[in-house]
RNA sequence: GGCGCGGUAGCCAAGUGGUAAGGCAGAGGUCUGCAAAACCUUUAUUCGGGGGUUCGAUUCCCCCCCGCGCCUCCA
């Protein structure tokens, strides 16, 4: 079966295909940078890290770009509050973005790219805009006057045409021609940053810089564009309108949006105390795979409801895999290659594959690995699990991991060096023969303090850091 | 009201017109000095409820109930 991926635009199923080459061409709708991200936020963008891995196994190049707004209402109105300037207060929760998305090992995009540096582009999508007839002036901001784009409401399938002009418009502060509109350019206020450009003094709408940036890096059309289904309407729908409304052409093959995650079956909110920063996750003593392989685990179409007792499940899940690993590569197997188990292989890798391909069904995909870890258990507790098919078993792991990445634990801040570690173990197993248990409990007791877990096999004594 | 998503074991969750993957948790067991790891057994005669189509439906159709999201800013 080929790689195919749901799209909001057709509500299908849609076997995916770049349009040019093997380049696929993607946006994802980045981060507000007024705040700390929150678990919720990283869902979206743990979402086109899969995707992008998955896609890159599918032998498809990238070109990937993400933006991050940092110029916007909130963050002019929590600047002020904070006494900085825009660049001042952004710069810290820019970084802080681009550090958790590492910790979370996000993959870097081709290209992250900020708002404010790309003024220019912004304006000249606007003047494109009016010069096509799409746009008209009030109180010195341009607006986007919707009923010149007749497809408005194709993405979120929203019937508009019931609320036209004359309708009576909510009491905006903008004087807007109709409910629908949306404004491109806002006219400069007192006191806020604005930038002085040929369709006058002002900052750019909210919309307006996705719909510039894509075009000006990725062209026209881009294959994919993702975000979270609340983005659906109206930044998507507005982002449509933007840039056909200047091109004509269609502007996004493959619409994918991520569903939302809700804390304790409610929604995140300040009110509730219930919105978490990977730094709060941290600091409760959870590893960042932890947080990784909980919202890689659900498919991105399903509301994933956190809690702390799933982040527990998915901290043990990736023990699972870790000890599996470890014990293929530490234990002793006879010698020989189990033709059988090969092919017990390539049938898990192949249920694997399937499973992604299938618009990344990562529960599903999880499924095989697992299920494969316990035939091949099995198989070596039996002492039917030949040193012949240990590449094969790792060489799957590894296809697993280069898409979950949750394998390699995250360094952990001081703590014993390996060979601290195994002196100790040496004294330890010097004190079991001597049948001295109390000492050698004592030293696997400080040895899990220090985060190092001893497992005795056959073979010796094999550790692990936790 | 409009649009959309979902309701599968204690929790998370896959899935197909042919009789329920997987993970976590629980119980019992094997192994172990004890652990750990691993394995075995066990945990949904049943997939929100009711009709219908069918030889057969969790899977298709209809109705209903429940939860959630968007329709204003929001990942």
């Amino acid at each position: 079966m080929s790689l195919r991926f749901y799209n909001t635009l057709t509500q299908q199923l849609e076997e995916f295909k770049p349009l040019h080459d093997n380049v696929v061409r993607m946006y994802t709708c980045g981060p507000t940078v007024y705040n700390y991200a929150h678990i919720g936020n990283f869902r979206s963008f743990v979402f086109p890290d899969i995707l992008r891995r998955w896609l890159r196994a599918r032998g498809y190049t990238l070109d990937h770009v993400m933006n991050i707004t940092d110029i916007e209402d909130k963050i002019i109105r929590d600047s002020k509050a904070a006494g900085k300037s825009i660049d001042e207060f952004t710069s810290v929760y820019t970084t802080a973005f681009l550090e958790d998305t590492a910790t979370l090992r996000l993959e870097r995009p081709e290209r992250i790219v900020p708002a404010t540096q790309h003024i220019p582009e912004m304006v000249e999508a606007v003047q494109h805009l009016t010069e096509r007839g799409h746009t008209y002036v009030s109180d010195g901001s341009v607006y986007y006057r919707i009923s010149t784009f007749p497809e408005y409401g194709k993405l979120s399938h929203n019937d508009f045409s019931g609320i036209r002009a004359g309708a009576r418009v909510d009491v905006d502060e903008y004087d807007k021609d109709d409910a629908r509109d949306f404004v491109l350019w806002k006219a400069a206020k007192e006191g806020e940053p604005a930038w002085d450009t040929p369709i006058g003094k002002g900052r750019p709408g909210w919309h307006i810089e996705c719909s510039a940036m894509a075009m000006k890096y990725l062209g026209d059309t881009l294959d994919i564009h993702t975000g979270g289904v609340d983005l659906t309407f109206p930044h998507h729908e507005n982002e449509i309108a933007q840039a056909e409304g200047i091109t004509g052409k269609q502007f996004v093959r493959f619409w994918l949006h991520a569903e939302h995650l809700s804390v304790d079956s409610q929604k995140m909110s300040k009110s509730l105390g219930n919105i978490y920063t990977l730094r709060d996750l941290k600091e409760r003593g959870f590893a960042p795979e932890a947080l990784r392989y909980l919202l890689a685990s659900v498919p991105y179409r399903k509301k994933l409801n956190f809690t702390f007792d799933g982040l527990k499940a998915a901290a043990t899940s990736i023990e699972r895999l870790r000890n599996y690993k470890l014990r293929m590569e530490t234990d002793k197997f006879p010698d020989g290659t189990n033709a059988e188990l090969i092919s017990r292989t390539q049938a898990a890798r192949a249920a694997f594959d399937a499973a992604l391909d299938d618009d990344l069904n990562t529960a599903g995909a999880l499924g095989t690995v697992f299920e494969y870890i316990r035939d091949t258990n099995t198989a070596m507790d039996a002492g039917q699990f030949p040193a012949g098919n240990v590449t094969d078993a790792l060489e799957f792991l590894d296809r697993f991991d280069s898409v979950f990445d949750v394998l390699k634990p995250s360094a952990r801040i001081g703590g014993l060096s390996d060979s601290e570690v195994d002196a100790l173990i040496v004294e330890r197993t010097a004190a079991k023969k001597s049948r001295n248990f109390g000492r050698s409990d004592e030293i696997r007791a400080e040895l899990a303090a220090q985060g190092v877990i001893l497992e005795d096999t056959k073979e010796g004594v094999r550790w692990k850091r936790s």
